[in-house]
DNA sequence: TTGTATGCGTTATCAT
DNA sequence: ATGATAACGCATACAA
């Protein structure tokens, strides 16, 4: 009935330019080798239609979408907004839109939705050993980067933190405040960083000729519930532990909430450290001792290998290993006297 | 040189089918009207080729993407986590999926992206008087709906927690404990819930016999730094308040930062009172006590009315005001002995 | 410098 | 029950 209330077309716009249709499409990509009258006509008929090019359309025949979608956990996890934020912010800045892509332990992340051409690639934070995805995307010709989580010997783009090195840092740290009955609550063995940092703070501890009480270690996802119980835990079952290795910190903000429940005072009764520097880390009531890692970097970093992957499929494949430098705040101190 | 790297098409299947084009389309779409061999028969090739429909083709046709953008602040902010992935997995459950879309006051959102066909609708969280964007999205057709904040008497679908009434409940919770100075960090007044907090609390207050000492009163936005801030300059600059009202959670965790951090016990020489009900606030350091608003339900209702909408563009706008309920944990007490 | 013509991969209409 | 055919809106190769 209202032919008004259609969408305007590059067709209308070119009717009312009193051009081409293919006119209309080099002036409003500014492509050169044309009159700027011409060009002028074009860009004010585009503005009195409020034109905007159907994205589909494009996407149809240049085979991009300038979308990339960005595979994390739950939000709810600090973690994950920490990352993905700047992810987000570098991706627009190079004109790329973010798709939030879900993926958990319990429900996997659909494949569907990355290989039904929406995306230009895919950036995954949450890679385990045994995960289908890598295979599927690489099938499907889905350009990808591992980002904070890698799978070892995965052909792949990758950008993570120097974990080890990091893990023995913190060891370091702990020995030299006198430290010897140190616990850990340590990440999944499934994940690449889990496994890193175990790894780290066994070496850095054994360097040290200290060992991990296995009585004194505790496992599990990377979560807030993770640090929260397992402190606790740890706290009823052990004695004299003065330390808690976190993997990372949001386990490390559990294990804080924890302690102080227990009507202990980090940093006094009990040493924290954790891993990664969320913003929330810096918070005055945790002031939590950890391993930095630049995330904005990290984000930046893997969305630049994400580019070059776009650009060139076949290029040979980048590990970017950011460095790690330890935060020292008020989470730690020197263990107490037995 | 290899064709067999190219991507499959549903006429690659039809091929390998022996069927038409369309036969593929209708099979894989579950059509009915057709024989149960022959869906088997595209079935099975389409699975042997791997194939999966494009999306750009598609969705030229039928003018939908399944893509619905949700416009949320920094999600560093820990407000927008809680708000962003219950909305996320609404979406993902109706088999939609979530674009990011980052706005702020100083970088407001870039309406090209949502007006360019690729998004079936659109979610605002963070709409403020005088803001551009719902008129161009309203210009540009796009389905839209006004989350947790709303622009009052623009004509839209919106879905809002009762602030007013939250508000009132708070100012009688802290009369009802003996507090008389009370002090406020209000939220923008060109946001609604902000202005509807202000009010419900002067109204509560006012009902009581009491009033806002403007002394005790300091504005900002909704974030950490704000109430963090806030809370040391009224520490310093204040005499005998004896609790904070924050326009939000998020302000009010700043709040407890700066108390705690100004030595003094949250709860017990300061009462503090947040809004929202976000998942931080029940970490057992903080024990916030807070007008809670169920962000699941917001999420869920808010992905109801857009679905509503972009069903039918013509129906009449619906408001959804929720429930809102005191969660009394350990950061409110008794006014302190002046 | 500009216009014409073609095709991207899909859905959908219309025959058969 | 299935096949041919025509759009959808855009970019692009080629002609002029």
């Amino acid at each position: 009935m209202s032919p008004s209330s259609r969408r305007a077309t590059s067709h209308d716009v070119a009717r009312l330019a009193g051009v081409s249709q293919s006119t209309v499409s080099r002036a409003l990509r500014g492509l050169g080798g044309m009159s700027p009258e011409t060009r002028q006509r074009v860009e004010q008929a585009a503005r009195q239609l409020a034109y905007v090019p159907f994205e589909a359309g494009r996407s149809l025949v240049t085979r991009a979408t300038r979308r990339v979608g960005v595979v994390a956990g739950d939000l709810t996890n600090p973690f994950f907004p920490d990352l993905v934020e700047p992810m987000r912010a570098e991706l627009e800045h190079r004109g790329y839109r973010t798709v939030l892509i879900p993926d958990s332990v319990e429900s996997p992340a659909d494949v569907q939705v990355m290989t039904d051409g929406s995306l230009d690639g895919v950036i995954l934070t949450t890679a385990r050993m045994g995960s289908r995805l890598p295979h599927q995307l690489a099938d499907a010709g889905v350009p990808f980067v591992f980002t904070n989580r890698e799978i070892h010997g995965f052909p792949a783009d990758a950008c993570v933190a120097d974990n080890r090195l990091g893990a023995v840092a913190t060891a370091n740290l702990l020995v030299d405040l006198g430290h010897r009955a140190v616990g850990a609550i340590l990440g999944p063995s499934d994940t690449s960083n889990g496994r890193e940092r175990e790894a780290g703070l066994l070496e850095g501890l054994n360097a040290r000729g200290l060992y991990l009480d296995p009585a004194r270690v505790r496992r599990g996802e990377f979560d807030f519930d993770t640090g929260y119980r397992a402190s606790l835990d740890l706290l009823a079952n052990t004695d004299r532990t003065s330390a808690i290795v976190c993997s990372n910190d949001v386990v490390a903000l559990g294990a804080c909430n924890a302690v102080m429940k227990a009507g202990l005072a980090v940093g006094r009764d009990m040493t924290i450290v954790g891993f990664d520097n969320i913003r929330m880390a810096g918070w005055p009531v945790f002031g939590l001792t950890t391993v930095g890692c630049d995330l904005t970097k990290l984000a930046a970093e893997s969305v630049r290998l994400l580019m070059l992957r776009i650009q060139d499929p076949t290029r040979s494949h980048t590990r970017v290993v950011l460095d790690v430098n330890v935060v020292e705040r008020a989470s730690h101190g020197t263990a107490s006297v037995n």
